[in-house]
Order: C-alpha cells, then structure tokens, then sequence
RNA sequence: GCCUUGGUGGCGGAAUUGGUAGACGCGCUGGAUUCAAAAUCCAGUUCUUUCGGGAGUGAGGGUUCGAUUCCCUCCCAAGGUACCA
C-alpha cells in the first residue's frame, strides 16, 4: 500500500474529465463565483514550473469556493494571436494556425497533468473566427460611437447625426479631434457625403488618423509604447523610430477620467493603481496664450504652475511645433533649421541617452509675457515634447529644474519670484526651487500669497483677461490599434471612395485569408497585401478575388489586422457564454455572472491589457451590453518565480574549468551550465558535462575535495541561461500534488522567488506520511471511535488557520499547517474516520488527487469536489494562557490572554495557576480580576 | 530623479488590535535501522559565551512596562516610470 501518486493523478484526472465535475452550472439558484486566470500566450518553449504559480493559486481558491456551496466558474483558453507564432512563419513558413495548434496541445497537456479544475467546456482561442467574429462586431460598435461630455458616456453616433442636423456642433460637447471647426446645421446639411464621413471620423471611438507611430523596420510592424522598452522593441530588441502612417486609433483618451475614478471602486493592487494612475498621468493647470511681439500669432501653452506667470524669462517650442517656421527671423533661420533637423535625425533611443545634454536653439523672435508686458525670447528645444500639452512651454526657470538648466546655459535672466513665509528670497543660484511651499514675491498682485492662493487668483486674472483657461491635461494619449501583421484579427471594414465602411455583423466573421509569405510586400504594404481574394463584395456580402474591384460594388478591404490586445480586452465576457453564436455574450448569462471576482495574472500587464480591457468594458458598459462597467472585482499579481542558475569558472584563454572554492586564484570567465547537471549539493556532473555541449568535450577541471562545485546566481527563468525547470519532470518524479504543494510553499503569491527543486522533498515526505496515516498493519483503516480533545483540538485549528489563510491568499502558510497537523496525528497515531475526514476536505484544494482518493477509499462515494467545508468549532481550541504586565492609568495592571472557550470559574482557575508568575514579575499577588469582552483579562495588582 | 514594494538564521520563509522572534520546510550535524546504500525514524541546529549569561529582525533615534510590528531620519535591494511643463 504504497503512495502510487502516478495512479491516483492518472484516475482522477480522467473521473473528473468523465464526469465533467467542474463544469459550472447554467441557470444556477447558487451563488456565483467567477475566478479567472489570464489566459496564456501559447510560446513554443511550452510551460516552466513558473507559469502555473497563478493557476495553482487561482484553482485553490476556485475549489475552496465549491466547498463553501457557490456555483463557480472558472474556465481557460488562449490568447492564441501573436507575433512568436508569425516570426516563426516568416522563417519556416509554416502557417502560424499550425504552430499554434501545436503549441495548444502542448500546453493543455502539461496544464492537465497538474489537475486543475478548468471547466474546459467553455474553453476558446482569440484566434478561433467563432471567437473574432465577436472582436470585430465590438470594433464596429466602437466606430458606430462617439464620447458625449455632457452626458459623460458613449453613445451611438446616429445621435450625433440628428444634432449636426438640427443644430450644427456649436453646442455638442464631445471628445474628438482637436482639429474640427465649428459649421451649422445648414451647412451640415450641404457637406458632401464624404465630408459627412470625415467629420464623423473625427467623433468616433475609433477612427482613422495619420498618426506619429512607432515603427520597428526590424519586425515590420507598428509597436504601442508598451512594446518598447528604452527604445527598442520587447522583442526582439530591434530599433525603434518615428513615422507618420495612416493607422486606426482607440479614442481611449475620452475614458481617462473614468479609468482613473474607477480604481477607487476595485481591489487591486496598489503598485498596479498606482502605475495605471501614472500612465493616465492627469495634472491640472491651466492653457495660456502669449502673442509674439508683432502680434500675428497667439502661442498656446500649458501649465501646472500658472501663479509663477511672472517668473516666465523665455518661451520654448517643440522643435516639430507648427510655428516654428512662421516665426523664425530670417538670421536665425538657418541656424533653426540645422537644429529641427539634427534632432528629427536622433531616434527616440539618442534623445533618451543624453538627457543631461541641454541644446536648444533661439527663433530670433519674441513674445510678451501678458502679466509683466516683457518682451521674452522665443526658443525651440528637443526637451519640449511636441505630444504632450500643446507643444510648447512657458519656461519659469526659478521654479523648473530643466528651465533653470536651459537659462543658465544659454545665459537666459531668472527672475526670482519664490520667497519663504517671512518674505526673504529663496536662493535659486545653485538650483530651481520646485516645492509648493513658498510665497510669491515680486509677482504683482500675487505677492504674498501662497501656492494655492495666488494659483486661484492667477487662473481668475488669465480668464478676465481673456487669455486662457483652467485645464486638465492627460498622459494617456489614444491607442494605436492597427498592425502591419499577419497573424492578428482582420478589421471589418473596407475602403469606398478613400473612407472606410463597416461590414455588417450578419455578415462577420471576415475570416484571415491565405497568403503566400507572411513578410510586407514589396511595396511596403503589410502582409495581408500578399492575400489573393482580399477584396470585399457588397452584393454578395463576402470575400471575392482582388481582380474583381471595381470601386463599384467590390472594395478593398483593410490590410491592417489587430492588435495583440484586441482579442484579451474583452475575453473574460466570453467564457460566460462561450458557445453563443448569436451574440457575443447573452443578457442571461452576463446578468449571472456579472463579472470576475478573481482574476489572476502577472504584473507585466499593469499599463497594457488590463488598461485597454477597462476601456472596453466601460465602452460596452456605456452600451448596456455588460453590466458591469469595471470586469474584475479583485486582482492578484501572483510573483515570477525566479531559476537558479549554475555557473562554470573557465579560466581565461583555456578550456579549463575551476571549482567555485578555487576561482580565486585564477581569472575566470562565469559561463552558464544547465541546472540538470548539477546535483543537489552544487556539484557538477563532469562527464554530462562534457556531452552536454561539442565546446566542452574536451573540458579540464580544476577539482576541489575531487568535486567540482559549481556556482549559483538568481535570475528569471529563461531557456538562454539553462535554468529553466519543466512540471513535466516534477510530476512525474513527486506528483501534481507535491508540485501544487510545493509552489504555494515557496513563500507569499504575490512575491518573487527563487525555485529550489531539492526543496520539494518537504512537501513530498509530508504526503506519503499522510498517507500512511491511514495504513495500519499493511492495511487501509480508518476508525470509527470518537476523537479525543487532543485531535480534535489539531483538527480545529487546522480549520481555523487554513480558512484564514485561503480568505488572506496565503496559501504558503496552510502548507506548513498541515505538516504540522499531519506531524501531530502520526504522533497520535491517529486514524480515526471524525478526523480524517474534514482533514481530506480542507487539503483538497491543495492537493486534490491525493485528497480524493482518500476521501473515497474512507468509503464516500460522491466526489470529494462538491463536500462541504468543516466548520471551526472555537471551543475545541484550548490554547495555553499567557501573562503580561501592563501599565494602565498609572496603576500596574497585568493582562492574559485566555482561550475564549473558557468558563468564569475556569479563568478565576486560570489566573490563580498564574498567580506566581505574577507575582514574580511584580512582586505582588492580584487582587481582583476583571474580565473583558474578547481573550483579555485584567488583572488589578 | 519620481512612484511602489521589500530588508528577519547557511537558504525559502513564519510571527498584526504591540506580548515567549526564528513556526514549517530545505540544508547541515549526531544517532537508530541496514552487509551497504536509498528510504524511514529520533535528537540538535540565530550568534556568542568563562555555561551564570549576553547580543540579536538593514542602520540610527523616538513612543511604550514591552517594538520584527507604530513614528521620524538614513542606507540598501527589486519592480515600475520618466525631458509630461
């Protein structure tokens, strides 16, 4: 009767397959509870003992829930579109739906083998058309849109229509383009249809735009600013540039203040919140105007600090900002045009390496400060963004680091307008003053006041003067939402008289269609360019042969597919109703479900996905198609779990390695060596060595004690440093259930760290003692005789801690709980059915395999999975009583803590057994004994 | 620079209304069992010590009878972010 882990997962993974056991119920009178993992990308490298950290958590929690009687739904699929798969196209043409397939079956069986309780019924992938039928309805929702300010949600754009019709856009408050001028109803009503459709264009949620994006020559394609990191591409690590290119874009900057106010009303965590709320990076201030001293141009600025208006010396424009060129003076024309383009030359990667290099270059011309009436240079300079604000600033050089850099290097005056609260100047000869803390001087009306004051009174001053404005300036800028890739979701929509037209949804999904290479076409244009029958047929609704346009009733269709995150923003509505082909989820089925109640992921995802997926939500919130306008109620970032790598010490210019202890005395290079040739105790396997690799056949060691030892380093679990460990080999050596053991064990969900695997021996040697608990004399046996205090006193606070631990997600602690209990009951030799029986309950979240075969071998035929969560029974918990002295109104009091369980007799018992020790520690007995709600007891000396 | 999180034995980590610091596991040491090994079981394992003790949760200070826990200053590490006006 040995611990066969390998039959007992085998069995139960396929009797919980048969039965369908966790397939959530639907219609259900439970309650719900709708625990979600983020789905995985399916990489060809298939799972490291990393990934399934979070599923693990998640699927704790999801079986803990069942116990407690809710209907839970916890499902996965894949966010199946991606550029690994499309590169690998590019390079083997093998078609990117095949390596996908692939990979997915990988992926499932190694997830199967850990036994999670999926419900894989509802399972998808984004790249499935029954699934992207759906993405492309919303993005045509999305066009059909516009953002009414006024009543702060979108609304359809038929809506907008009928105003333009009665009364122009004069009085509609919109987010849109910044760039529309106001027209009449009369002359809406004259607009070409193709001017109708520009104008719309302008309004709609998404929209068509020639957009500065950022793109990589290296992988073709359009990269978001989440995709590069200091300049260069996630992936891939190609260069990054600037270039203007006709793109779809997601008016997601209409939703910036929603985004914000809607992290209040969800659990997450605070890092997340926080760069999330950095990211939209709302600042509030105020737009001003300053006329250029011949009066011809008004230059517009923004500004968080309006009160140090009379501490403005100069003006800098973005060097790519619109006036540049119409107010340059003739003698400095040249010299302004060297300066636009030398920085247009530097890439984003330059201009970052060199931020302490201050440049800048004066237009010859000036403007005057509308407070003081000075005259002020006009400069331009690349640390003056021409995207964020209006592009140009008013430089305050007292109160700004990078004014103050700017001024002093090119000899600019620095008004001092900053003074403390007894009105003495602050020094600013060293460095810019950027606190809030000071009073204006020399400032006018303003002296005097301080930051809030005289800001209130300057916004005031700038509104009757009629030169600007109080703002609110966003970050967040709107989504690029084209790709010049194959492998993502084609849009619906083709091209009439140069303006783009949704296709119907009846007539969705506009499948992917074959092409020949998945790389752009000669001409540039992306890979669907190379698609044969990509043209769109009006009559008969469907894709027809390119041959066939006519600009009649066949179209070009769109060449751009989706990106990345189109088909991961809504996902989690899906599953809700995943086989609905009628709509993209049913107002049943979302009214259940509602929306996540734990959702589970990494925090890579912080300012991407779970950005983009809030914006949707909100949009089809805003659209009564969800009901719900924030899609996950609680988040956890589960940590990375760190490889430990192995190192070898070759000594410089040779191919001889030296033991860690012996490095020393020699200069060696540290080579990376695959953790599978490295035993337990850090000592390498020479000759697996020398096969490992044709560069190390001829390897010579430098031994120590004849070992050779090698060196250890922590760092992310990646294939290039030989430090990756597979689940596969885990389970098969100690078991699904030692590995889910094992990874909660680690240490806290939400923390990194490092995997150890000798360390699995604990939590493997902890099941096969639990185990044979149950074996007596070579024989299954569970007593049915009662259960003494001692045992139900472990059961109880087994209960007890690990109920706590699951509602707090630490799961790291319920491990060591259950060492102990199991410890305890072996010392006991303790098999008792009253026992045992709840023991199996509470570890079954944990350890479900294990758990259900005991729970059946006890003789219990229903699964396990469905079994009602022990109850804690507090007045089994007696816990030792322990004395303190505490001072309390100046009296000497002494406070003990006693199990609540107890009885007045038994604490008067309790504190008299204690009466020595009191009196040890004061010197004197107790007198009388106060009892206080809760464990306190206070003892008045 | 800014924001966030963290800093406890050889290692991963326990310890919250402030109350016996180091649970549990790994590793290590000794023992039992064995022809031997594996496995298993038992004991020990923060440091220091003249065996009475003493010190100890990144450093320093504060509050308190009592601080890993609360407050202040600083140092270090990890992650995020950045010419954002």
């Amino acid at each position: 009767m040995e611990y066969n882990f390998k039959q007992i997962e085998k069995d139960w993974q396929k009797y919980w397959a048969d039965n369908q056991t966790f397939k959530a119920e639907q219609p259900s009178d439970k309650p719900k509870y709708y625990v979600l993992d983020m789905f995985p990308y399916p990489s060809g490298a298939g799972l490291h003992v990393g990934h399934p950290l979070g599923y693990i958590a998640s699927d704790i929690f999801a079986r803990y829930k069942r116990h407690k009687g809710f209907n839970v739904l916890h499902p996965q699929g894949y966010d199946s579109f991606g550029l690994p798969a499309e590169q690998y196209a590019i390079q083997t043409g093998q078609h990117p739906a095949e390596t996908t397939k692939a990979n997915i079956a990988t992926y499932r069986k190694q997830l199967d083998q850990i036994g999670f309780s999926f419900d894989w019924s509802r399972e998808f992938r984004t790249s499935d058309s029954s699934y992207y039928k759906w993405t492309q309805w919303i993005f045509t929702k999305l066009y059909d849109s516009w953002y009414n300010k006024s009543s702060d949600k979108a609304e359809s754009i038929s809506i907008l229509v009928s105003e333009f019709e009665k009364a122009g856009n004069a009085s509609v408050k919109a987010v849109c383009d910044d760039d529309i001028e106001e027209f009449t109803a009369t002359d809406w009503s004259a607009f070409s249809s193709v001017e109708k459709q520009q104008v719309l264009l302008k309004y709609r949620l998404t929209y068509l735009s020639d957009t500065e994006v950022n793109w990589c020559p290296g992988l073709g394609t359009v990269l978001a600013n989440d995709e590069i990191i200091n300049g260069l591409s996630e992936r891939g690590g190609h260069e990054v540039v600037r270039k203007k290119m006709k793109q779809w874009s997601m008016r997601i900057s209409a939703y910036a203040d929603r985004l914000l106010s809607g992290l209040d009303t969800i659990d997450w965590p605070a890092p997340l919140k926080d760069s999330q709320t950095n990211w939209i990076g709302k600042s509030k201030g105020a737009l001003v105007s300053f006329n250029t001293e011949d009066n011809k141009h008004k230059i517009e600025v923004f500004t968080t600090r309006p009160d140090t208006i009379y501490g403005v010396s100069f003006m800098v424009l973005a060097p790519e900002h619109e006036l540049v060129n119409q107010i340059t003076t003739a003698e400095q024309k040249q010299a302004i045009e060297d300066y636009v383009f030398e920085t247009s030359k530097r890439s984003e990667r330059d201009r970052m390496a060199d931020v302490k290099n201050v440049s800048g270059c004066f237009t010859g011309a000036y403007a005057t400060n509308p407070f003081t009436g000075k005259l002020i240079p006009i400069w331009i300079a690349d640390y003056v963004l021409a995207g964020y604000g209006t592009g140009a600033i008013m430089a305050v050089p007292s109160g700004d680091q990078r004014d103050w850099d700017f001024a002093t290097k090119f000899d600019i005056e620095i008004p001092n307008i900053l003074a403390d609260k007894d009105g003495n100047a602050i020094d600013i000869s060293e460095a810019a003053y950027d606190g809030k803390d000071t009073f204006m001087q020399n400032s006018d009306t303003l002296n005097g006041l301080n930051y809030k004051k005289a800001s209130k009174l300057v916004l005031k001053e700038i509104y009757d003067k009629k030169i600007g404005e109080a703002k609110v300036n966003f970050r967040l800028r709107d989504a690029v939402f084209s790709r010049q890739r194959y492998w993502g979701e084609p849009f619906p929509v083709y091209y009439k008289d140069g303006m783009p037209q949704m296709i119907d949804v009846k007539h969705l999904p506009i499948e992917l269609p074959e092409v020949d290479k998945y790389l752009p076409t000669e001409d540039g244009a992306p890979p669907l360019g190379n698609a044969e029958n990509w043209a769109w047929d009006t009559v008969n609704n469907k894709t027809v042969s390119n041959s066939l346009i006519d600009g009649e009733t066949v179209f070009a269709l769109e060449l751009n597919t989706m990106p990345g995150w189109a088909g991961s923003s809504w996902y989690f509505n899906r599953y809700m109703d995943s086989d609905n082909n009628g709509e993209f989820v049913s107002k049943e089925a979302s009214d259940y479900w509602q929306d996540i109640d734990l959702y589970i992921g990494g925090s890579e995802h912080a300012t991407g996905h779970l950005l983009y997926a809030r914006f949707w939500q909100k949009f089809l919130f805003d659209l009564d198609l969800v009901p719900k306008d924030e899609f996950a109620k609680k988040l956890i970032n589960q940590g990375m779990i760190l490889g430990t790598s192995a190192f070898v010490y070759r000594i410089e210019g040779t191919n001889k390695y030296v033991s860690k202890g012996l490095k020393k005395d020699y200069k060696t290079a540290a080579i990376h060596v695959d953790v599978n040739i490295v035993n337990s105790s850090s000592e390498l396997d020479t000759e697996a060595f020398k096969n490992w690799r044709a560069d190390y056949k001829d390897a010579e060691f430098v031994l120590e004690d004849g070992k050779y030892i090698v060196g250890h380093e922590v760092e992310k679990m990646s294939k290039s440093k030989y430090n990756v460990v597979n689940p596969d080999i885990i389970c098969q050596q100690y078991g699904a259930d030692a590995l889910r053991l094992f990874e909660m064990f680690l240490g806290p969900l939400e923390q990194a760290k490092p995997w150890q695997t000798s360390g699995i021996s604990g939590v493997y040697s902890f099941l096969k003692k639990l185990w044979k608990l149950y074996i007596v004399d070579g024989e299954f046996s569970v007593s049915d005789e009662a259960a003494s205090k001692d045992e139900e006193k472990i059961l109880h606070k087994t209960i007890k801690k690990v109920e706590e631990d699951i509602s707090n997600f630490s799961f790291n602690t319920s491990v060591s709980t259950f060492m102990i209990a199991v410890n305890e009951l072996t010392a006991l030799k303790c098999n008792k059915r009253a026992i045992l029986e709840p023991l199996s309950v509470l570890l079954s979240p944990y350890a479900p395999h294990i758990a259900e075969e005991l729970w059946a071998k006890m003789g219990n035929k229903d699964s396990i999975a469905f079994t009602e969560f022990p109850v804690l029974d507090e007045s089994k918990l007696v816990e030792d009583s322990k004395v303190y002295p505490i001072s309390f109104n100046g009296k000497m009091r002494f406070t003990m803590e006693l199990s609540l369980s107890l009885s007045k007799d038994e604490i008067e018992k309790e504190v008299m057994a204690h009466e020595k020790t009191i009196a040890q520690l004061d010197g004197r007995t107790p007198k009388k004994v106060i009892i206080v709600p809760g464990k306190i007891v206070n003892i008045v000396g």
